[in-house]
DNA sequence: GCGACAG
DNA sequence: ATCTTGTCGC
């Protein structure tokens, strides 16, 4: 398979793996996170089920408190189909486009799906901390590698994520009686820290409040988009 | 060869 | 990711 990649080269499937093994090895578990983190980001994609447009949002919020400072978009054309593994090259391009819409520099940024609990220790989230050199956490829903054994019931419970070996994440379950969360460092974080930032950021539900309300901005913004569509024929 | 597989 | 109503439980 041709793999079309950020820099609008044209990869097959080894050589954008090896391309990730090559960006994984800039990656930093060494905490870089200033004291207090004040600024915290959210991001988030939004699209059709078989549409070519995507929308991306990241909005700022600012701690204590959670209160949101800044919001930022930006929409676009994706070439690159859904390929487990290969996410960031699928949403980075119009991510990092919100991100230049972007006039704070956040101290952190939370990012759905997986930093490096990847198959070769580049997801998303630690692809996009490299591309901006800033701090990142990947706050996945499901569980893309690795093994675990189910963390308890109550919020704050946790358990390794172990991939070859070494553990690479935690699942944390960030509520009572929700299912949990698969954090791992993106980049500029460790591991204790990035799990430990993510369920400071939790407040009433499951997903951290940075990428729950980045996931409501694109959702908005798709939404209208599409209304609008649909009041011009 | 067979299953697994972020969003 | 997204399509969808009601419904069970705290």
């Amino acid at each position: 398979m041709v793999i079309p990649c950020l820099h609008n080269w044209s990869m097959t499937y080894p050589e954008a793996a090896a391309l990730q093994r090559q960006l994984a090895a800039e990656v930093t578990l060494v905490n870089r996170l200033p004291q207090p983190v004040r600024l915290v980001a959210g991001v988030d994609v939004s699209y059709q089920p078989h549409g070519e447009l995507f929308f991306a949002g990241v909005v700022v919020l600012e701690r204590p408190g959670l209160r949101v400072v800044e919001e930022a978009s930006a929409r676009g054309r994706v070439e690159f189909p859904y390929v487990p593994g290969f996410l960031s090259f699928r949403e980075l391009p119009v991510v990092i486009e919100a991100f230049r819409n972007l006039n704070r520099v956040p101290d952190a940024i939370l990012v759905d799906g997986q930093g490096i609990a990847h198959p070769r220790r580049l997801g998303v989230a630690s692809h996009l901390g490299l591309w901006l050199g800033l701090p990142t956490v990947g706050c996945a829903k499901s569980r893309l590698c690795g093994e675990y054994e189910p963390p308890g019931p109550a919020r704050g419970d946790r358990q390794p994520l172990q991939l070859g070996g070494e553990q690479v994440g935690v699942v944390l379950t960030t509520r009572d009686r929700v299912k949990p969360l698969f954090i791992s460092p993106g980049h500029l974080v460790d591991i204790d820290t990035a799990a430990q930032l993510t369920l400071e950021c939790c407040g009433r539900y499951r997903m951290p409040e940075p990428t729950r309300l980045a996931h409501h901005l694109t959702n908005r913004l798709r939404k209208e988009y599409l209304a609008e569509m649909a009041s011009e024929e």
